[in-house]
DNA sequence: GTTTACATGTAATCCGTTACATGATTGA
DNA sequence: TCAATCATGTAACGGATTACATGTAAAC
């Protein structure tokens, strides 16, 4: 239980095999097929990584050898898996994440449904704005010293970095708003079911969560 | 001459040395105080790249023995190093540089200026343009099934995207207009100058641009 | 005079890419 | 039956991260 830290890719092979159990090729299509995308779909990443997080405990294969093929591991969240991937989903948006790309806030928010209270994803997104404002101040400083005659492509390259973190700010407050309001109406219709489960769904819901994210 | 292919960090590199003759160290300070950040500023990636680069022969190190200190080596480009930027410089945008990340777009853009001619750099943002939109279309077509409930985290983490290729859409159409505008109007203030050089700038805009960019 | 920041690297480790390998299933 | 696709991996290579090493200049 040596607490190493994890990559982006093996956080998001945690995340996807928690919505429910998955082989190597299941990820594969997932990432293959589906705005998860910008992870490499390809075996050499995929397979490696799950192998390691079984390794370390995090992930437990299951050998299906069912039709007498050749047998596939189907892996499985760990108990030690769920804790590692809840620490991390509590963790809150840094500058570095932002800065270096890779997608780690967005993809903490896309799995924190189901595991997360509302309360938590809505404190999460919180520090998802703070840390985006926090660099949109940065890149203004910036302007100052790209603007006037000489350095065009400067300026309107670090326009394109400033609309962009303009458009994520924007997207936090709206996201936080959504999030409201559908815990607001959802409870409306069907006051018997837990908060939780309102925005939850059941298994057959992270099915979808998995093929469509 | 074997034509490995380079990394984004390696183009940045030769990018940098060729808008002027810079240290390891110097290269350092750009990562880490400009908006360039998203490459790492740490020795351990910028030192063995700008080695690899003069290696196979794409930048040239003089070893500056002033001050009797430690010696250090100042990069140039060399002819050959030339080349490779400026084939780099003249690739479309791809679908895949678009998805996986990495800055490779508008890192190009930013170093086309005074490398490209005017009507090369509105070819290349016409590519930008393009590419963005296709991936939109794709995008567009998951909102569908992100749409209805069970499904929020999905849907929310969708619109992050498409607000974001959207922004970056826009922008790849105002730059394009700046990049005309600009043009048009230095060209009446100082008629004898060549529509190259008035955006180019000299040796020490190439400095400014180095630190703001 | 001692610490702090500047400046220039090297070494180990490790993840991801690319290419290869192989068997099962399906369609023509 | 032959090709193509599905499905499950392995191996080699290389670049980036992290940590370490070291020496100089400035600040206090």
């Amino acid at each position: 239980m040596a607490e190493r830290k994890l990559t982006t890719l093996e956080y998001a092979l945690l995340g996807l095999v928690g919505m429910s159990p998955l082989t190597g090729y299941d990820v594969h299509k997932v990432f293959a097929t589906t705005p998860l995308a910008h992870f490499s779909s390809s075996p050499g990443a995929i397979y490696p990584a799950l192998r390691r997080l079984a390794q370390i405990g995090l992930l437990e294969a299951r050998l299906d050898t069912s039709k007498e093929a050749r047998p596939r591991r189907v892996f499985s969240l760990t108990a030690a898996g769920e804790r590692a991937l809840d620490a991390w989903l509590h963790q809150p948006v840094t500058r570095e994440e932002l800065i270096r790309g890779g997608g780690a806030p967005v993809l903490r928010f896309s799995l924190a449904g189901g595991r997360l209270s509302r309360e938590e994803i809505l404190a999460y997104l919180e520090t998802y704005q703070k840390a985006v404002a926090a660099y949109l101040k940065e890149l203004y400083g910036y302007t100052e010293l790209t603007t006037g005659p000489g350095n065009l492509h400067g300026h309107l390259s670090l326009h394109l970095g400033i609309r962009g973190s303009e458009s994520e700010l924007e997207w936090t407050r709206w996201a936080a708003a959504e999030i409201k309001r559908a815990g607001r109406v959802s409870r409306k219709p069907s006051p018997s079911r837990s908060k939780r489960k309102d925005i939850q769904g059941g298994p057959e819901c992270h099915k979808i969560r998995s093929e469509t994210l």
